[in-house]
DNA sequence: GGCTATATATAACG
DNA sequence: CGTTATATATAGCC
């Protein structure tokens, strides 16, 4: 597609594919989260990698978008429905532990590696754990960049002539 | 955005707007049908529009795909660890489903980020961290690795014929 | 994982 | 709805 062609018809590579689905997954999801985002709509992605893996998306939740469309509109009334226009304030608040998280808050500045004291195994979890993290990090920085490219040019658009 | 901006803040024109989502949505229903038949992958895409109208898409189909998605997160509490994916995969953004990933795993491998309360230049900062800690533990298992193999192929050498 | 050359997607127009 | 100018997405590398 991008730069050359591809041509994934075969497995041409157990591992590429992989990562490319990967990354096409990412799009997928990137995308579901701009068109929420902008226009206020509720949408699960759920995915099943031939493997039989897992991975999905939704927002406010994929389990309360999967709930309403199964017919049960429990509490997913979250986000506005019926008003003019949009509050939806998105926070990524599942279950904190404010304890860890303060601590934690303190401490990620110094990122502590020596003196862990880790195997292999255990070295490789962490780096899959700081991988998942700066994800998670990065996808949040991401929205936030949005909101804010948004509300300035909103701003933008009441003050311009 | 493309030829020139938008700003979909407002109402700006309640039927642009109608028009947009829905030229987004199929866009998203198109990646969605790509990745599932160029991965061989079973996707659903779930949305409901502000206004609560539902519209979906699904291949095989949507309730297969739901199915599927309620009894994996049913009987996903197989206790211990585990032999791959999930965990680790599963990707973050919004998504939901109780990260399992915290009770009997060490302060490490939680390192949280719900709850911390950043602004932008704080996740940022935090971004960076993680990224140079991700360096160094991957630097680190690399170092572990190499001199295993190194070993190996010592003990190779002197048990060899 | 990040970068970059292309391929796609799409907002505004006709 | 088709076209076109831009914005995005991403395949191949590193």
């Amino acid at each position: 597609m991008t730069r050359r062609k591809i041509k994934i018809d075969k497995i041409e590579n157990e591992d590429s594919r992989k990562v490319t689905f990967s990354k096409r997954r990412s799009g997928l999801f990137r995308k579901a989260r701009k068109l929420c985002t902008s226009h206020d709509a509720q949408i699960a992605v759920v995915t099943f990698s031939l493997a039989g893996k897992l991975f999905s998306f939704g927002l406010p939740s994929v389990d309360s978008v999967v709930d309403r469309f199964l017919g049960n509109e429990t509490n997913s009334s979250s986000s506005s429905s019926n008003e003019s226009s949009r509050d939806n304030e998105h926070r990524p608040s599942s279950s904190s532990k404010g304890s860890i998280a303060s601590k934690e808050r303190q401490s990620w500045r110094a990122l502590p590696i020596e003196g862990m004291d880790l195997d292999v195994d255990e070295l490789q979890q962490y780096k899959a754990s700081l991988e998942v993290l700066k994800s998670n990090v990065a996808n949040q920085l991401e929205e936030i960049k949005d909101r804010q490219a948004r509300t300035r040019d909103f701003i933008g658009l009441i003050d311009a002539p």
